[in-house]
DNA sequence: TTCTAGCACTCTTCTTTATCAAGTGCTAAC
DNA sequence: GTTAGCACTTGATAAAGAAGAGTGCTAGAA
């Protein structure tokens, strides 16, 4: 591919992007001060390379995937911000109080709302935490609230209706036990070490010690189960909102998996342990005609990954640029 | 309207509900032992009082709004649950380790499943609810996590990040101030306790006493807010299946009402006080083609809301059957 | 070589037209 | 009060035609 031929795929596919009408030869001339023959010459050679498709014989070209991906790869780059997209995120950015991954989710729904795409915020897994506390809350006399928080500031909560036999006291001496043992234990190892080491002390000590134990297991196995990552997905119904998706059964199906959190979950998660990955069209395992950008981001030891869905026709360098700015916004106020 | 009518009433009802397709006075004949004509004749008389239409002059009937109307008032009573429902909903109505709003909770979710439409589970408002505690879990040098929990069992946490000058100390000891003076309060009156009763206080003794208070404050704000009772909407994509959404731009402002919590809030919220309430079409506010039946419970002083959202053509005695039946399980299982 | 004008051809989209089946309302007779 | 019969309306489906956009290819110009 020469230059020209560069310049040709870009604009296709930033005039798709924009219109999303299949594009024309006649429709590029005065950019490229060429006629339409000598255009569509070229398109000719950029279809045989496969970068670009039509969708019947005597239609205008789209890009096929692997056009996105070369123009992902070599042909954009992020794009800068605009003022009021800055203005938007600063409010987020500069405010003092959030936490890291607060911040992040709160920036994601910005974005979200700006490009009218989904964006999914997966906080960091807790398979790498460590259990920093164990509490329990009493309610009334035969209810309490679990609490259990990792060294990253996790935290889980569980409400637990208790049988008349079941002594507070017990409760609360066993989480002060579990607190003073199993502290800085790594979160998917508590439920075991809960079984040989607490079990066995409390066993000796208790008369209800099996409905103790029962407690805590339940309340500590999300953790192990990985359940508590939290995933948030945001603008799941702005997405559909795209005009590529016209049809009602593409719809649902869209819908369908948006609304599934294990299904985001995968798709989102660590298939690659690239920073930065584009899933375009078929590679997304959304839909054919969607994209996924996956960014994952270590922060002082705290990791996570964001991604933005939206159409394969997607602005691939304002997400870019987005996604760009916000961890950058994020590392900087770090270093402060 | 006689018997007889009624009776037709409820029939073209229930075909209708079961076919989706109008209900011809020819596919009557059979079941009511009469001629399509005089079937036509009752027709129209169910027509002129308003409870069927027909989309255009040859079409068959389809129940109009108060149709269904008169059918949920008068002609219908809630099914009794077949054996493989009652299966499904006992594993959580014989879990004894879940407390009354997880359980509900479950139960609606096994509900939005057998029945392909939505649920929803609107947690008791906070606003009854009393503060019971405040603790401040510290996670590194310059990371806390700040917890509230209410009489009710309501857990809502939140990080903060410190300043270098903040003393974890002075923060661990207001949280005991908070704790020994502002347990019991209605929390939607804590912020301004917080502010003249305890902010004069920590004034006195802490040196960043500002930061401690705004800390706090937002800690305990989002329940003022009453944005701490959660809502949760489960199977919003599989309500969208529902033949009756078929149409691309319907599917799209269905799934965007459904997305939206503070617009179902709002449809599932107080607007009536009534136990029971169904609102049909339009009054849904929904959508003209969507049901909303919505029920309170209050059992043993813990209240909130569950409903059901499916399309008008809804199963109303089936849904009506698996409320009641939760609902009466559950209240059971409390006087145990 | 490289580019361009011209033209036949293909395919989609939109509109028009015709036909079919379902179901109604009404009238007259049972 | 019920029914048979018939004219009529409407939606859905398919077929046919016209318009428009865009292509590929050929032959000639730069």
């Amino acid at each position: 591919m020469d230059k020209r031929q560069e310049d040709l795929l870009k604009v296709i596919v930033e005039t798709y992007v924009k219109t999303v009408k299949p594009v024309g030869s006649k429709s590029l001339c005065q950019k490229f001060k060429l006629s339409s023959a000598t255009i569509r010459n070229e398109m000719a050679v950029l279809e045989s390379l496969g970068y670009i498709e039509k969708n019947h014989i005597s239609s205008g070209r789209i890009p096929s995937e692997s056009g996105y991906r070369y123009y992902v790869e070599h042909l954009m780059e992020p794009e800068k911000l605009t003022g009021s997209d800055v203005l938007k995120l600063q409010n987020i950015v500069k405010n003092q109080d959030l936490v890291l991954s607060d911040a992040i989710s709160q920036c994601m729904e910005i974005i979200s709302d700006l490009t009218s795409y989904a964006s999914v915020v997966l906080g960091s897994n807790a398979e790498g935490n460590l259990l920093k506390q164990v509490s329990i809350i009493p309610i009334d006399n035969n209810k309490i609230v679990a609490l259990v928080c990792t060294n990253k500031g996790v935290v889980e909560n569980k409400q637990f209706q208790l049988e008349e036999q079941t002594d507070i006291k017990e409760l609360i001496k066993t989480s002060e036990i579990i607190n003073k043992m199993l502290t800085g234990t790594p979160i998917n190892e508590v439920a075991s070490r809960l079984e040989f080491e607490i079990k066995p002390i409390i066993a000796k000590q208790m008369v209800d010690y099996e409905r103790i134990y029962h407690i805590f297991y339940n309340a500590l196995s999300d953790f192990a189960m990985q359940e508590a990552d939290d995933i948030r997905v945001v603008g799941r119904a702005k997405v559909l909102e795209q005009p590529e998706y016209n049809d009602a059964e593409t719809i649902k199906k869209l819908a369908y998996k948006l609304d599934d959190q294990k299904f985001i979950k995968h798709v989102v998660n660590d298939k690659d342990n690239d920073e930065l990955k584009v899933y375009i069209g078929k590679d997304s395992e959304v839909d054919p005609n969607t994209t996924v950008i996956k960014r994952k981001y270590d922060i002082n030891g705290e990791s996570g990954t964001v991604a933005v869905i939206g159409p394969k026709r997607m602005e691939y360098a304002r997400v870019m640029g987005l996604l760009d700015y916000v961890l950058n916004e994020m590392k900087k106020k770090d270093e402060k």
